[in-house]
DNA sequence: CTGAGTGTACGCAGATCATCGAACACCCTG
DNA sequence: CAGGGTGTTCGATGATCTGCGTACACTCAG
């Protein structure tokens, strides 16, 4: 049967689901890299100013294009900083702050009061 | 003899006095860049363990050399992290760390217990 | 003065990072 | 199926950072 014939693309895929990486499993520098970054600032004083699953990632306010703002996204996922969901089309995000928290105690805090 | 004619260099000497910034005029993204670098990590527990005005700069024990050590140093000054003290021929050093702690509170010592 | 010890400045190589445009995959609606 | 909307990947570019060797300035001890 030659079965469904979804071709392998070969290409990964918008809807492969996200990569997470736990925040007890973060390393500090990477937290801090990931934090250091003022574009990364923007995107996380946003959405830790709405709820959860609230935000897409075409919803925030940065002057970088798509692509460069879906890395910025990849980078704060691996940082353990950010979850998100795939909700039709989009993909929705939340920010991991209790889990953060929990592993780098005050620095998300730190972040976000200052330029808040 | 006329003098000691001592003829001005063009060049910065050593014994200009170290540029200090206070860490109240510090960017949060200044001070999270400093942090990230896991030398720069290294020589500020090593700072922490010490008392002030203890070690000189070729007193720390990180893997590189001494040319790439002093502009480590010149960073964690940057960042109000660092004071230093001319005394003879070697440099002191003392971590700022009430100063720094008042601008970041929390930053300072979440990079001590992580890696000590 | 000479020499050893200490630290900085300069210039270069390599790595990493942020950014972009373009191409592509996916979802939903018509 | 066609098309608009959403988000990812790829490749290239320019900027920034770390690292090193070298040269140099300074201090102190002989």
């Amino acid at each position: 049967m030659t079965a469904p014939s979804r071709q392998p693309t070969a290409v990964t895929s918008h809807r492969t689901p996200p990569v997470h990486t736990h925040p007890g499993e973060v390393p500090l520098e990477t937290a801090l890299l990931a934090l250091a970054d003022p574009v990364r600032q923007t995107l996380v004083r946003e959405l830790a100013g709405a709820g959860d699953w609230e935000r897409s990632c075409g919803s925030f306010d940065v002057p970088v294009t798509k692509a460069t703002l879906s890395r910025h996204f990849a980078v704060l996922r691996e940082a353990g900083l950010l979850e998100q969901r795939d909700a039709g089309p989009k993909r929705l995000n939340r920010l991991r702050r209790a889990e953060f928290d929990e592993r780098f105690p005050g620095l998300l805090d730190l972040v976000l009061r200052h330029g808040g």
